[in-house]
DNA sequence: ACAACATCGTTACAGATTTCACAATATCGA
DNA sequence: TCGATATTGTGAAATCTGTAACGATGTTGT
């Protein structure tokens, strides 16, 4: 199904309208153009529609979009058929919050397992995710076929616990330690880089940059 | 001084760059090649060689480029002359999380305020960082000048806090918060938006997308 | 029934960003 | 001293990304 290449960008805002579009929705809202889409997410309404070519769906002159039906077209492109599992690796400050975070938010992308070094944590239930032993990770990842993973243990740690996470078949990685990892090249990599992005924002926070940023 | 016009992506990549050669600093290494550099921070030579342009420093060949020279020149463009300050707003789960992470980590711009409406967390010290109460924004963002922020605030409080932000004169935002904010032009967000982020790893996790992320 | 209208889908364009390619050049070894 | 060599800096080409423009189309009001 659907197009082979769709690019980086267009994923991101895809998932970012299907969130406006899920807000509409709770707000009893069927219908939207364009340019309201548009508002919302923060781009222009040619954007939006551009965007739309890659879903495959079609809205109607006068009406726009369906936003149930929206939202519908943008799951089959977006999500898999049967449900995504993930796991978080390092359950310390950051991965605390995240699986607070994400705790029975998403049904069809759910943190199923946690692991960690810290005795302590280990076999506790946390945040109704339940932490196993980092050593563990390759039969566990394997056994419930986890892609998607979450990494949040320290930096001197993380390429290490990438390289068991790649073995065990995880092909995609949001990686938040400061560190480039080395992985295969089929293996997806998005880094979550704080430090980082303090430092752009306190630069044209000085520069008095026009604003405007597309989801990162 | 320095350019007018240097592009997103390229701050992101000097700021990069520079926590790398600082690595590099502390393991005794004193010249780098573009080659190595692009490296380790998942780029290519002739991309490093040309962000290199925006920082106006020139290396030589055979010699490549001086570590401390180079950190030097990237700070120079990227730091304020004098240091800059943020606030945090929200201490809740992810904003603990934050400032224990930033607590005594760079001098030149660090986290010297948060704030709450939680009376509980009002008036204590937390990670380094004193907290007040969210009204008393205003005032003290003024007085100690602070033109950068990081906003976690649950999602339905975010646009109102942005706003009191504004209004205290922040010029740049970092948001956590999953809402797209409304400001005035003069002011810089950046959204680190993590369900977008993790959707998108699943997505290419799934397509066997071939890896390779510029940072964030 | 049909004209007026606002919106959609798509193609063509423009701008930004990255990669390529190569002349210029600083250093090392003979 | 001087040639050999690997690297730099940068103009030009290629690619990626977003914007603009416009014919096509469904709906509404008369
Ligand atoms: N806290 C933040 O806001 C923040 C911001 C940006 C980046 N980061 C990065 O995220 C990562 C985690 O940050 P944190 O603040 O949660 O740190 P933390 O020290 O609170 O948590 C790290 C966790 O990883 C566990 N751990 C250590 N080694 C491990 C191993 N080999 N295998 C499995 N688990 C291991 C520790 O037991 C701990 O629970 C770090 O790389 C940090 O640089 C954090
Ligand atoms: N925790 C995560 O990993 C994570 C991930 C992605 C996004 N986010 C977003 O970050 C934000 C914070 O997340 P969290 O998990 O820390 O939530 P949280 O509920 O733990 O923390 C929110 C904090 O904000 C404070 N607060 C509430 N209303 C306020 C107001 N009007 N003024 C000042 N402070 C106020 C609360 O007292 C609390 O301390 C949310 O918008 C959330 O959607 C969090």
């Amino acid at each position: 199904m659907s197009e082979g290449s769709v690019s980086d960008k267009t994923v991101a805002r895809l998932s970012l309208y299907r969130r406006l579009l899920s807000d509409l929705l709770n707000q009893g809202i069927r219908n939207v153009y364009s340019h309201q889409l548009a508002s919302a997410a923060g781009v222009t309404a040619a954007q939006v529609r551009r965007d739309m070519m890659a879903v495959g769906y079609s809205g109607t002159p006068v009406r726009g979009y369906s936003v149930p039906d929206l939202i519908e077209s943008i799951g089959n492109l977006l999500d898999s058929a049967q449900a995504q599992s993930a796991a978080l690796a390092g359950l310390g400050n950051l991965g605390r919050a995240i699986t607070a975070y994400f705790a029975g938010r998403r049904p069809k992308l759910a943190i199923v397992a946690a692991f960690d070094n810290d005795p302590y944590k280990v076999g506790r239930v946390i945040n109704e995710v339940e932490c196993f032993h980092i050593n563990d990770l390759g039969p566990i990842v394997e056994q419930r076929n986890i892609r998607v993973a979450i990494l949040t243990v320290p930096a001197s740690e993380a390429q290490q616990v990438a390289d068991m996470l790649v073995r065990a078949g995880v092909k995609g990685v949001l990686n938040f330690a400061p560190v480039r990892l080395r992985v295969p090249p089929d293996v997806y990599v998005e880094n979550m880089d704080m430090a980082v992005c303090l430092e752009k924002v306190a630069f044209f926070a000085r520069q008095g940059r026009t604003t405007a940023e597309a989801p990162s």
